[in-house]
DNA sequence: ATACCAAATGAATAGTTATTCATTCATTGC
DNA sequence: GCAATGAATGAATAACTATTCATTTGGTAT
């Protein structure tokens, strides 16, 4: 245990207060699908983390920093769930241009609450230059994936017709608007649903690759 | 003018209290706008109005009211625009469908003070029923009725294999989606290719009845 | 065991914010 | 013109919120 207590000092404190950092960000997304960004307050964190007033300061020196590092935090998460599901996907274009639809259907990333999240900066983002760019950061990085993918198999299937970019943006668009359904009518769509109306839209696009899904099927 | 004075009294008081309510919503929705939906006080407004601090409670009793007042006047001007668009347009269910999405893309409902506002109660929503209800009865309404026109052209089309109900999901998702793009990068994407890109969706899924428009096409 | 140190606490503070209401102002009816 | 009525004002209030900091706690090294 000697060798062990070397390390311990620098090596756990630091891992302690990342630890504290994320509680606190989880704290912060609960409080905000909760009570609305408006009604997201200093307490209403730290009683949803089961610590104390001071706490937030102390880690993230105000506020604001705590919603800056709680939407980093989402956009990070979002980008390594797709990096991770593509690569984790079969070699054809089609397979990871499906992969990609698919994560944005499937927990971590569709989780209500998280959802909630994206909703209340996209409202601020206006007003909010720093939120703007996260979010915009975010949106490109993966519109662009989408992009390059419909791109090649806009090459690769003959579909000259087609423009990579505008599908991209169609399909992104479309993403995000069945978000705010499964947001703010979770009982009238569910996440397989909406994942079958995006998958639709490509096989109506590149319709030699696609056969079209049940869109409404429930499986139930 | 003996005469007008004797409709005045009942008729410009009460006009000119619908007009100061008006006024007062459209405060809101620059403040809302400019500050966000959490810095938007009654300070903020009252000062956007050119009006004093207490004059919002003397129309609206309570700021929640104000809010709700305004998200109201939002979706129903949503309402009656893509009703006037649909009535006004050609006879066809094609021009009656595209008319439904172009109304999307146009003043005043495509107007940047409203999207921020839009993604604002939406954020609040998941917290705030009544909010949600309000939202989620513009979006059914809207729904229906393109779930509707896209069913005729189904019929009328001979597109069986199509769900009308999946179409008018996916569509009115991907106008909200891209009215997020607008919000938020609007130097990436312009109304007139967000609508084109509406109408390539459209047209991919109706080929018979579209000719895929040039989607990034920018006219200049 | 003891001393030490960072982490955590929560009471105190200073600044905001929604709401109230006595007063002022403008318009209408006589 | 003049009273009367209701709209509008803005200073005062009470409640709330972010931030600070003196104090406590819990764990580590000696």
């Amino acid at each position: 245990m000697s060798r062990a207590t070397l390390k311990a000092p620098t090596k756990k404190r630091t891992a302690s207060k990342e630890q504290r950092q994320l509680q606190l960000i989880r704290a912060t997304v609960r409080s905000v699908a909760k009570n609305g960004l408006s009604d997201t307050t200093m307490a209403t964190v730290a009683r949803e983390a089961g610590l104390s007033q001071g706490i937030i300061n102390l880690h993230f020196q105000s506020k604001e920093r705590l919603l800056i590092e709680t939407l980093r935090y989402i956009a990070d998460e979002y980008n390594t769930s797709w990096e991770k599901a593509r690569d984790g996907a079969g070699p054809s274009t089609v397979e990871r241009l499906v992969a990609l639809v698919e994560v944005d259907f499937k927990m971590p990333v569709c989780d209500r609450n998280k959802l909630a999240m994206w909703f209340a900066f996209w409202g601020e983002s206006k007003s909010r230059p720093t939120y703007r760019k996260i979010c915009r950061a975010r949106d490109v990085r993966y519109r662009e994936e989408l992009g390059a993918l419909c791109q090649l198999l806009i090459e690769e299937g003959g579909y000259q017709e087609l423009d990579a970019t505008a599908l991209a943006t169609g399909l992104s668009a479309m993403t995000e608007g069945l978000w705010l359904d499964l947001l703010i009518s979770p009982r009238s769509i569910t996440r397989e649903q909406a994942r079958n109306i995006c998958i639709a839209y490509l096989a109506s696009a590149f319709p030699r690759h696609f056969s079209a899904p049940p869109v409404f099927d429930t499986g139930r």
